[in-house]
DNA sequence: TATGAATGAGTGTTCATTCAT
DNA sequence: GATGAATGAACACTCATTCAT
């Protein structure tokens, strides 16, 4: 019963582009705690003009974390067709280097101040279902040890998205990623 | 340049470790953004009495943070006095744990708008120190693989205190670091 | 020094009066405090076309005010006609029940934010004027005592629309209103 | 289970007793609208000072009326004992003053946002049961005809409130306060 | 010295009005 | 002419910090 989304204006999309780009940047360099008018700011418009795409910040940062997400979500699974034994490894990477540039999707992925399966129940859904794909995918290539599950997985991430914002990729990469990857790869005691 | 701490009197120094061990408690339940008014409310003394021991929120927070780093470094050196094998990973499990039930701490030491080095320098000097012994101890004595780096160690903690924040202590400490383990102890590639 | 107020094109007519219904409607139910934006939407057009009829939304409120009058007006000259002695009466029911209906209104007459004497002169004399008239009628008729004048007419309305948001119309017009109505008749002291 | 409250500080009570009546004075000349940076501003403090006795505007508010109430209250009953026949009518006189003075308690008397029965449960039980107390009186009095009710005072209030801060109250009290008297004292039909 | 009251800049959000499409 | 998007000045309320008591 959901009203058909009549297509914006030219000039409207073209502002709401913006906002949610500017936005993403903001929140990605600062936290979700960044004033709305500190977006506004960056962004060149009025802070009304937020208001009038996003009915609240809490919305406005919804709409990022869902956009990410579903971006993650679509670069795994097709690289998880081409490889299944690296599906797992390639949306660790892909999900550090987010957490990485996006203090803003972390907080929401750590469920700081924020409930994901709450907010978003539909891309929590789609986005559990990929993990447990793709870790049930490696477990049989035998790349991932038998005994993690897909709670462990998302224990990682955070503790990846973590480690990435506070180190610089490439060395994450190179140093710290492999103790990670091995441990998943070792076999259960 | 630094002034002479002239000794306390004796109600003072009550009041400072009160409202000390009070903020503890109270920045770890509920994070960095506690008013310091519900910190005096709960320490049962004045805003202005926490002003006067501790100039800005932002101090009190850092002599917390010094406060629990110093309590971690001593039980470590006393484990790892007993078995320097196990040093690491006892200290390991020990950051886990602050940061566990220390969301403030945890912010700290991710450096998330605080920058532990440079408010901090002599503790992060000893902090540091402590982790290349016990790093070298574990090294020396097989139990840690020998191309990590103190660097790598501190990145696993950032990581640890946040996948202990998201996740129960107890099933991070049977599910999840024993993977974290098992990367630590196996051999380079 | 006015316009000369060339004829509207059909369609900008036909939006008018579009709007000019719907707003009534909308403040009758919410009061003067309603957002533009709102009576846009139920009136299906954009903000902008109010505006182009409306150069503010006091203008738009006035014009409503002064249509209402206009009708009670020529509601209550019908019903004189056919009994002077029940004329002033019959007007101070319409009046009543105009309020009832109509916070705007209401809040027009008795000069809340907005003083009819100065909006809408033209109205206000043409009103006054009728007054004048019905209570002499009245008056002739024996039906209303000496010693009111208009200006005591004005006054009983007032209280007479604020009594009739506060009370149902049946109750006010069973048990109030013939207080009043009882007041009026009496003979002077 | 009430707090004791605690006696203030001598300057904080000047404060609150100071808030309280610029507060008074404001609500009464601009209705509940003015902004709390306005009473603050008149007050000569800080809008915080205000937030720290009132937790919100509403309360604010709330205190005012309440206060208003009971001096009305307190002096109607002085003057009903001493002549019973004119409680009631030394009742309206007094509410229809504090309604010409105060457009928030005028407000909030009829009820325009703010229902006093949910809101000051207290004060308007001991407000009703003082009407109905006055009322009998005056009825057994025979200077009040027999057939209205308290519902019916209560909405003749409400009309005067209006009435009043429409004409001037030397004018009321001579012109129109005799109508309504002379309808109140009339026998039933 | 301790207290907690006062300050005032800052936050999310709304809405009358303007203006590009 | 009509549309509805953009603007930006409010507003209620919060909180780190200062200061009178």
């Amino acid at each position: 019963m959901t009203e058909k989304p009549r297509p914006l204006r030219a000039d409207a999309a073209r502002n709401r582009a913006r906002v949610l780009q500017v936005a993403y940047e903001t929140f990605a360099e600062e936290g979700a705690a960044v004033p709305i008018d500190e977006i506004a700011r960056r962004a060149g418009v009025g802070a009304g003009t937020i208001y009038r795409h996003f009915p609240t910040k809490e919305s406005l940062f919804r709409a990022i974390v869902a956009d990410r997400l579903r971006q993650v979500v679509e670069r795994t699974r097709e690289q998880a067709a081409v490889d299944p034994g690296e599906g797992l490894y390639a949306f660790l990477v892909h999900m550090a280097e987010q957490g990485a540039t996006d203090l803003g999707l972390t907080e929401a992925f750590a469920g700081i101040g924020f409930d994901l399966a709450e907010a978003l129940p539909d891309v929590e859904k789609e986005f559990t279902g990929l993990m447990a794909d793709i870790l049930a995918q490696a477990q049989r290539a035998g790349t991932v040890r038998s005994d993690v599950d897909v709670a462990d997985i998302k224990t990682l991430i955070v503790g990846l998205q973590a480690m990435r914002r506070f180190r610089g990729d490439s060395e994450l990469m190179h140093r710290v990623y492999p103790v990670i990857r091995a441990g998943l790869a070792a076999p259960p005691d």
